[in-house]
This record gives C-alpha cells, sequence and structure tokens, in this order.
DNA sequence: AATAAATCATTGACTTTTTCAACTATCCAT
DNA sequence: ATGGATAGTTGAAAAAGTCAATGATTTATT
C-alpha cells in the first residue's frame, strides 16, 4: 500500500509532484496561485455580473485618476481592443461612461457612473474576501510581505 | 508642461494608475507580474519550439516522479485534455514518451527521452535566465522570499 | 500654415486557448 | 459479475488573445 496518509486531505494529489524542479519555478508558482486565485474571485464577482477582467477595469473607472483607454491596456496588460469590447459591456449597463480626453480628444476618459461605484463597492468586498480565501495560507505580515514583493518587482523600489 | 521627468524612461505610463486601488490586490498584481514574465519566458522557450505550457510539461516528464497525465493536469492547473495535446506534440517531436501505469494501465506515464532531457537542461537555463529578467527588481533574498511565500500560500508551511 | 507622421479608439479577421460533454478502456466495490 | 467511478481521448463550442486596417485627432516638420 503506496497510500498511507490520506486520511483527511482528499485536496491534494498535488503533493506528489511538489516535488519537481519546476515548483522553484517564479513563472509557475505565479500562474498556479493566480489560477487558483482567479476561480475564487470569478465566482465571487459572478454575483454583480463581473469577472476579474471587467472588474478590474470597473476598479480603475472608480479611482479618480481619470484613465484614458490606453491606459487601461498598459496597466491590466492587455490589448486595447479587449479594453473597447469590456468598456463596451460596461456601458451598456450603465456603470460606466466614456467622454473624450480634455487635451487630446482622440482619447477616451472612463470614469464610473453612480450605479457603477455602487456596484463596485460592493464588487470589491466580495473580491476581498475572495483575497483572503485564496491567500488563507498566509497570516497578515505575509500577505503584506508578498504584495510588497510582487509590486518592488512590477515597479521597483518606487512602489 | 505636465510632462517634466520623462528623462529616460519611456517604458512606465503605468505609473499613474498605480495609484489606483486595484495596484493593491494580490490577483492583480500575480496576474501582471506573470503577464510580463510569460514574455519573456517564452521568448526564451521559442529558441527551443516550447512554450511555458509544453516547458512545464516537459519539465514534469523529466522528474523522476513518473507522473500520470491526469496528475499533471491537476498539478499545472489544465485540463486534461489540454495536457493530451501537449504531449502530442512532444511526444511526435520524440522528446516525451507515454507508458501505461504499472499499478493503472488507464493511466498514463510520461517521460522524457535522451533527447527531451537534453533540450529540457537547455531550456531549462534559458527560462532561469528569463525568469532572473523578469524579477530584476528583486535581490537574490527578496526572491527567495517571494517563492516561499508563494508555495506556502499554495501548499501551506509544509510547502 | 500646410503637410506629414504619429497616436487613440475601433472594427473585423484570424488564431489560440479554454471549457465541456461524450466515449472507450480500465479499475474498484459490492 | 455487475455497476459505478476514473484515466485518457476526441471533438465542438465559447472565450480570449493577436494583429492589421481605418477614421479622427494630435504632434512634428517644413
Amino acid at each position: 500500500m503506496a497510500t498511507e496518509a490520506d486520511e483527511q486531505l482528499d485536496i491534494a494529489p498535488d503533493e506528489k509532484l511538489m516535488a519537481a524542479t519546476i515548483s522553484q519555478d517564479a513563472g509557475f508558482l505565479l500562474a498556479k496561485l493566480h489560477a487558483a486565485g482567479s476561480v475564487l474571485n470569478n465566482r465571487a464577482l459572478a454575483t454583480f455580473g463581473l469577472k476579474e477582467r471587467s472588474y478590474s477595469v470597473l476598479a480603475l473607472a472608480n479611482s479618480e485618476l481619470e484613465p484614458t483607454q490606453r491606459e487601461m491596456a498598459e496597466f491590466l496588460s492587455l490589448d486595447p481592443s479587449q479594453i473597447v469590447a469590456l468598456i463596451d459591456e460596461l456601458e451598456r449597463r450603465g456603470l460606466v461612461i466614456r467622454a473624450p480626453g480634455k487635451q487630446d480628444r482622440r482619447a477616451k476618459i472612463v470614469s464610473a457612473t453612480a450605479e457603477g461605484a455602487t456596484i463596485f463597492r460592493r464588487a470589491e468586498t466580495a473580491a476581498r474576501e475572495a483575497e483572503s480565501a485564496a491567500l488563507a495560507g498566509l497570516n497578515g505580515t505575509e500577505i503584506a510581505a508578498l504584495k510588497g514583493l510582487l509590486r518592488k518587482a512590477l515597479w521597483g523600489p518606487a512602489a
């Protein structure tokens, strides 16, 4: 009987392959944790008719930063044409509006409507809970450290 | 002139949106760092006719863990049918072989051929360099800390 | 001022990836 | 021995990603 320690944890046949060298790979670890988190996140956001992508667009629209679509695309690592589709949908639902840029009328500034702000606040709460669940293995200090390292890797010490 | 500090860094119009609340979101940070790393990773692996996905399958095939396709699917967070396609390709190129499981003949154990091992070793070196580039903003200690936190989030203290 | 070059959003075509339900073969429990 | 589960495979449909072309507008050049 090779299986002796299968008492309570049916959740992790992962364990066998944890010994593979790829488990030391940052890219793999990022992908895997992101995948696990996405499931929880999307499940939580579905309540509001949102997915990770539309949620992040709505989040930027809710900031006071007056982001253009191009800035959103770059920041979210998406193609500009994907942003168009996401905003089309949010705008159709009355959650955001497009306005021409003040200095540059080619650009369009996306901002949230009152309803968009309301939905965002509620979705944000749900997303936070999902994140907590995804990072349940870490304590508060560790979560802060993880986020700090991710930000530093992305943006340097200025993050 | 709103733009005063554009001397050398044309690379980061990100900075404006860094202030958005979503920049504190673990899911967003994971996605963004993974996206940035994937570009470098895939570029490095293209030399060997590999992508991140096929590379990770090849990596598992190169372990001594005798993984089945299902175990690979679970570990890599992929659908079993995607594993089929990835292995079909690698097998066609003579880099891995399928063998029936010893206890369970439904399962198929995937292992690397000699050529698969050779290519993997070289690809591994390239992937490591890509990872270094992706995490250039962190020093060695920080990289180790980041990986440790990711592993702990995924698998708990036992990682 | 006029022209040329570049940029933003958009569209549409195309490819790739993801998701899911069926199917066969095999294993496990009764 | 039968029934129910599981591993791999196939194929179809949906979603996501990539990319080139276009009109409107801005910026640079003459």
